[in-house]
DNA sequence: ATGATGATGAAATTCAATTTCATAATATTC
DNA sequence: GAATATTATGAAATTGAATTTCATCATCAT
């Protein structure tokens, strides 16, 4: 962990930045998250130890961490963002639309897959995203309120 | 074509909903593009057959083509959201981060991996997300301008 | 035609995210 | 250890997509 952050201030101190409380504040607490948080409930976090530290702070920091490959931008189409670190190996997501639980995996399989239809195609790929919504194990009763049709 | 419309106006009828000239504009625009449309792009074109058709409405009226079965919502991370017909079979997308082209493609042995996933974990999908991204055939030159690490 | 209810669209509102800018913190130079 | 230069901060303002409001209009049933 103190590796982790010292390593990533070199990175900024060579790429011209400077060291910064609040900017540390918000790191340290980024990597002790457990899920994947929002940027309102990582500043709630932060606050908890630097209180003094702003939202655009949070926001300003989790965009340097995703430029210098630290975190990942999620978006499970709640309307908020939500970041996660980058530093254990790739995954997708399952997540509940009841009870908002995201389950990771890793699927090789679906990753050699996803390069032969990339490479059939031309096409050079940078990076993907897989999401699987439906209801985990607990909100999945035998019939969930599913398609309800109506015009409004 | 006229066959679809009809049927979708049955459909509203049927739940209660009423026939309107601004929603009928839209739905016929809707099917009639081959790409995937954002709200503004659909405005612009339905206006230029029915041009006192406002912005809300195209919104309205897409979420409504949505819960219907009709269209589906797509996010492709631009800011704004797009839409297509949800007629076709399904299909998954590979998105040039540098001109924008949308490449369709359908893969079932991905489709089944993916069932294989949520089986193990108990989840009951209900829909999925897959996108690529990366650069299309016309824009991937030896090396684009990839990782430019700076703090700012 | 009349009345009831749904649909419309301009304007207002919401809300995440970004920008602005005066001030504070940090690094560099002497 | 100042003085100086540059970066970082955070409150407030701004942006922009999407939604809500509401007075008015259109459509449907009688
Ligand atoms: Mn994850
Ligand atoms: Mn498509
Ligand atoms: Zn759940
Ligand atoms: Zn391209």
């Amino acid at each position: 962990m103190r590796q982790l952050l010292e390593r990533i201030d070199r990175e900024i101190l060579t790429g011209g930045g400077k060291r910064s409380r609040s900017r540390a504040a918000v790191i340290e607490r980024f990597f002790l998250e457990r899920h994947h948080v929002t940027i309102e409930e990582l500043t709630r976090s932060v606050r908890e130890s630097a209180p003094r530290v702003g939202a655009v702070t949070v926001y300003r920091t989790l965009k340097l961490l995703e430029r210098l490959g630290y975190a990942k931008e999620l978006d499970f189409g709640e309307g908020a963002k939500r970041y996660e670190s980058n530093l254990a190996s790739h995954h997708d997501h399952l997540v509940c639309r009841k009870c908002g639980t995201v389950i990771e995996f890793e699927n090789r399989d679906i990753e050699k897959l996803q390069e032969r239809v990339t490479r059939r195609h031309g096409f050079q790929p940078t990076s993907h995203r897989l999401e699987i919504y439906g209801f985990c194990r607990k909100c999945a009763p035998g019939k969930a309120a599913e398609e309800v049709r109506c015009p409004r």
